[in-house]
DNA sequence: TTTCCTGCAAAAGCTTTGCAAGTAC
DNA sequence: GTACTTGCAAAGCTTTTGCAGGAAA
């Protein structure tokens, strides 16, 4: 089985249920916040905060925007959730379920795209485990991870 | 002549006078502009907006946060200064005065630190211009600049 | 003289919080 | 039953903006 059928099959695994996810980690398991993991687990855009309630039925939704913030905060705290800070002034952060390490594509119109895993792998595996070592010898700081991003420009926007 | 020697050499060399930076930009050269830029090229800090006020002389500076807010971001627009946006959700975004592509370790209690440029190299160059070309042609986004960043936790905080 | 900049105050955004009612466990 | 969550409104922060006065070119 090569590369690509292996990430093909990864990809029609059945996601492990959000309620237990949840539990495992200690964290009640409400209608809210299953709806609002399982939205964000559905899209690769990266919505806001703002967004994701839109999703779910903006103002009539069973949620509050408080709630969609509370809600990220607690899952992100749990680790199930990555929150990405805009790089413009007062734009929103925008959210991702893919807590593995990968890169992002920050667009000057401040959209987020994925970048695929392989390649994502292949950039963040190009940085020798070495170097890092090196950064916590020169700086003391105990290395927790690396963020990689690639900025640029959409061709369509 | 060493690396060591040439980079003690650079770090001795005279800056270039913000006036003619911001001249060469189109940028006024006003008192306060001078000022701000100055007291950011010589920390290595990466103060926030009111902290760099702070160094001005707070309250009784000559010069207001709202016009910290606009200067930095026209100093930001002009190529001159670089925003790091801020990883916690209320935080004030940080802001260096080398623009030069560099590595920077953010901590989890919210500071950030440079890079020694001899390391922050070596870890930039890791990644080969090949993968960056792949971006563009998978993505279609053209690619401006690659940011990456450590993470961890500072041992005396 | 013209154009841009400053500064104050106010507004605009995003995010957090206090608290009463509701719900998971 | 207990402890945590929700939702509303209000507050808290950072950042931006309108506009009148001031300064650079």
């Amino acid at each position: 089985m090569n590369k690509t059928a292996t990430q093909h099959a990864l990809i029609h695994t059945a996601p492990i249920p959000a309620r237990d996810l949840f539990r495992r980690r200690g964290l009640r398991c409400t209608r809210q916040r299953e709806a609002l993991y399982e939205a964000l687990r559905m899209t690769t855009a990266h919505p806001t905060a703002e967004e994701l309630l839109d999703s779910l039925g903006g103002k009539s939704a069973e949620l509050s925007l408080a709630t969609v913030y509370n809600t990220l905060d607690a899952l992100e705290g749990a680790g199930l959730v990555r929150r990405l800070p805009s790089r413009r002034g007062n734009a929103p952060a925008r959210y991702d379920a893919d807590v593995t390490s990968h890169v992002h594509v920050s667009t000057a119109d401040g959209r987020v795209l994925d970048l695929p895993h392989e390649i994502s792998e292949r950039i963040m595996a190009a940085v020798p485990a070495e170097l890092l070592e090196e950064v916590e010898r020169i700086t003391g700081v105990r290395v927790g991870g690396l963020h990689v991003e690639v900025l640029g420009v959409a061709p369509d926007a």
